[in-house]
RNA sequence: GGAGAGAUGGCAGAGUGGUCGAUUGCGGCGGUCUUGAAAACCGUUGACCUGCAAGGGUCCGGGGGUUCGAAUCCCUCUCUCUCCGCCA
């Protein structure tokens, strides 16, 4: 969440950039301002009556301790009017505080300046592109048919044994799985992450702490019975591992990077773009998170954009990179970058990747700090990227690379799948 | 799942009703000594809120209670450890 502090400091500005996000903010920063000002004027009486009372109670300890009861209990009196005042304060104080957290958790994240203006994903501004985007054949078949003829994904069986959305993988490409994710995993250890493993349930202050609760609870699994919400990506376990820590300025960058299943209600989505592999409930994601010094957040930001789509090249895939508009952008990133590949036969984009700057938002809603070099507590930024995202991968893979015989696995792969065709 | 023990600062570990935000050790930081380092010695070293500052307030796993006063007593929750049971 935005700090207080910043908000009091920079109303309008404030306000004028979440208007890019497409988010009013003018009277909730009212509130928050007023809510505040309550709030400090509310603890200084609390913190003025408590401070008498110390002091009485310190005087009693004495008047004890040298015999004088008889002062001591008239004294007594007075500590027991302090805290009846106190009672009712700090009653309103706590209806304040939660209030006021309340309405600032709901606040989203300011854009950084260059981001662009717009509603829609039509108003993302293309930063390149790459890679020979081919005409489609004639005899073109989308991958969700590809599927079926090289008996690679059961999406039926999938559906009786669970429900839509959630596939069943076959031999090869079962295989594929395993292999991609494995590429994946390698080529981050190669560029200097250090892999983790997480958790894939976690409870709801892990959830509010990255930023999927309150606002999004609708988009995960919860198990009701142990409260406990199903991971829709491996950030929330892995940038969670930082909750409550401070961290020292030479520990910085903190480079992890996670294979986690990923799992998502997606409540409200139809049609094409759900076909196949474009949209499940269950998915495979490797997901880098990094741990940055504010003052290099963004050339960390650069870095993570120029490794995915050095993954994208390794696998031959054409692609586009977007930066998003303020209107497409979701709510705790400061900037991000969407990677997507070139579907063939679909003839569209897809998104495989999602590249973000969060600055100091989840820092400041899970307490990360480090110290700096001069010893003082500061926030740093976090950041994190799909590295990458498997199915649309494969949807891709399957397309692009389909030929009479068969389909192609690039070169880079083949190490990892022990088999170069699928036929 | 059953029984017992416990949760204190970066770590270890004192503290069982008052001057305890907390003894001490280790670690960290600064210094003396040294060509340099080590050792030794000296000093320093928690977080948060509020305030221009001085200061004030809060925090000893979380929440609640008793008391003029709680790290210390009571209730409750969570977690950890030991033993037993079950088990990939």
């Amino acid at each position: 969440m935005l700090s207080l502090n910043y908000i009091r400091e920079h109303q309008q500005e404030v306000i004028d950039r979440l208007a890019i996000k497409n988010f009013n903010g003018k009277e909730v920063i009212q509130k928050i301002v007023l809510l505040d000002d309550q709030r400090r004027e509310t603890q200084k009486k609390l913190d003025d009556l408590q401070a008498q009372g110390n002091v009485l109670a310190k005087e009693i300890g004495l008047l004890f301790q040298s015999g004088k009861s008889a002062e001591a209990t008239l004294l007594k009196e007075q500590t027991a009017e302090l805290k009846e005042k106190a009672k009712s304060l700090d009653q309103s104080f706590e209806e304040i505080k939660k209030e006021l957290d309340e309405v600032l958790v709901r606040v989203p994240n300011l854009p950084h300046p260059s981001v662009p203006t717009g509603k829609t994903p039509d108003d993302n501004l293309v930063v390149s592109q790459e890679g020979e985007i081919v005409p489609v054949a004639a005899t073109a078949v989308p991958h969700w048919d590809l599927t079926t003829k090289y008996d690679l994904i059961d999406f039926i069986t999938g559906n009786k044994i669970t429900g839509a959305g959630f596939p069943l993988y076959k031999g090869k490409g079962a295989r594929l799985q395993r292999a991609l994710i494995n590429f994946f995993l390698e080529e981050a250890l190669k560029a200097g992450y250090q892999e983790v493993q997480p958790p894939y349930m976690v409870n709801a202050a892990s959830a509010y702490a990255t930023g999927q609760l309150p606002d999004k609870d609708a988009q995960m699994y919860h198990v009701g019975l142990d409260d406990m919400y199903l991971i829709p990506t491996a950030e929330v376990p892995v940038t969670n591992i930082y909750r409550d820590t401070i961290l020292k300025a030479q520990e910085l960058p903190v480079r992890n990077v996670a294979y986690s299943a990923c799992f998502r209600r997606e409540a409200g989505s139809y049609g094409k773009d759900v076909r196949g592999l474009n949209r499940l409930h269950q998915f495979d994601k490797v997901e880098i998170v990094q741990i940055a010094h504010p003052d290099h957040s963004y050339d960390v930001l650069e870095e993570m954009k120029a490794y995915v789509t050095g993954l994208l090249r390794k696998l031959g895939l054409p692609f586009r990179v977007l930066k998003l508009c303020g209107g497409d952008m979701s709510f705790t990133s400061a900037l991000t970058y969407d990677m997507e590949v070139w579907s063939s036969a679909q003839a569209r984009w897809l998104e495989v990747s999602s590249v973000s700057n969060f600055e100091t938002f989840q820092s400041n809603r899970m307490k990360l700090r480090f110290r700096d070099e001069n010893g003082k507590m500061n926030m740093p930024h976090t950041l994190n990227g799909s590295a990458l995202a498997l199915p649309r991968i494969v949807a891709a893979l399957l397309e692009n690379n389909q030929a009479p015989d068969g389909i192609r696995i690039p070169p880079a792969l083949v190490p990892y799948t022990g088999f170069d065709m699928i036929s």
